[in-house]
DNA sequence: GCAGAACCGTAACGTACGGTACGGCATGTG
DNA sequence: CACATGCCGTACCGTACGTTACGGTTCTGC
């Protein structure tokens, strides 16, 4: 119920204490998976579970601060958009499409998105739409900007921005972040994230560059 | 461990009521999700625990039985190809991607990625094996002769099958499948699945088609 | 320096559930 | 008909774990 616990709207209300605490959470929820007790939070902690009782009210409680507390380490710095050729739009295409292969395929964020995955069958809490809005949502608020800018600029055309990321989305991660969930061993060193990120965005400027309409 | 059981190799060996207590099994999985408990299963199958265990061994025993099962209920007929040209690939191209977007959006398909998923962190069992398996591997076994012989017409030009079907994957699944997992209410209804198998086709035609290469 | 709060460590409680045992019934077999 | 087998229903056991309670210790404000 978390009547009484953390405002996990703004987590900008986290102690120190409570942050380490959600870190070595997070560090067991990675080992562990969801099968993690709270005796062994409060022991890798150090703390009482009075205190794990008391600070987020259940173990539901725990697990969405923890998945919050993970979201919110990830700010990235938002392009800039004042030098805008196809040079430089190639480049943010890149860049997001590394990142994002360089996050989905991190342990956190496969341990993350197991747990969620594996709460959003019953709706006891909502983990899955924490990491949904932290991950593929979050990501198309920030590239939605970057492809409009680059239609106005006459570099993409598209009718909708939504369906255009989609198929960002798609070409970019392909069958990777299942693979991954599933527990596939999926080979993915810095240099073949580079080549897929560049791939990836040859394929979409072919399918998306303006030039290529006759 | 199921050291007596039922041969989990070869689903043929499966008696009819052993079947279906699996049926019973498979509902209660998209009903309840990976909290189900055995004698909610016996219950539901009309079956004693002590029959479930000497059947299947084990909670894990069941479960992959159960998903196994499953993925011996989707047997696909294989397509033609003495018939090769533009029109029929791109018939076989849009039908492959139909079937498999309403294959992901399926209650089954999401119950059973989800618990395999769920399983995936401690490697108790191969839930996530035998999903990848029956899932996109068999979507990939049976759609590169079908890419290989498109290659052989001269109607795509692609270096490795491998990537080119990763690619086509992408472009058909896009975010579909995590959104699903995470609990996202995605509408697919027949008409907008029709829609995004002909979209991805067409745009996997575009980037691997052979007369778009000069 | 002291009262009170916050918190750590641990013990205790309750329950849910995996796994097992057992009595009854039905069916097949000599 | 006696007997064995297979299975249903249910009661039972053990344990793991979420949750609470409590004594002892450190920190904080006056």
């Amino acid at each position: 119920m978390l009547q009484a616990g953390v405002d996990i709207e703004n987590n900008e209300a986290l102690t120190e204490r409570q942050q380490a605490v959600l870190d070595a959470a997070l560090r067991l929820l990675v080992e562990e998976g969801d099968n993690l007790t709270m005796t062994a939070v409060a022991r890798r902690a150090s703390c009482s579970k009075e205190t794990l009782y008391k600070w987020f009210g259940d173990r539901d409680g725990l697990l969405t601060a923890t998945v919050q507390w993970q979201a919110s380490k990830v700010r990235v710095a938002p392009v800039d958009r004042d030098t805008l050729d196809l040079g430089s739009l190639t480049a943010s295409l890149e860049r997001f499409a590394s990142d994002w292969l360089k996050v989905i395929s991190s342990d956190t964020s496969v341990a993350l998105n197991r747990v969620a995955v594996g709460h959003a069958g019953s709706g006891k809490d909502d983990l899955g739409a924490v990491v949904l809005q932290n991950g593929r949502f979050a990501l198309a608020r920030r590239l939605k900007p970057v492809l409009e800018a680059g239609r106005q600029a006459g570099l993409l055309d598209f009718e909708d921005a939504e369906t255009a990321f989609r198929t960002f989305f798609g070409l970019v991660g392909r069958d990777v972040q299942i693979r991954l969930l599933l527990g596939d061993r999926v080979e993915l060193t810095g240099a073949t994230i580079g080549g897929d990120a560049a791939r990836a965005t040859q394929q979409f400027l072919a399918l998306f560059g303006a030039n290529n309409r006759p």
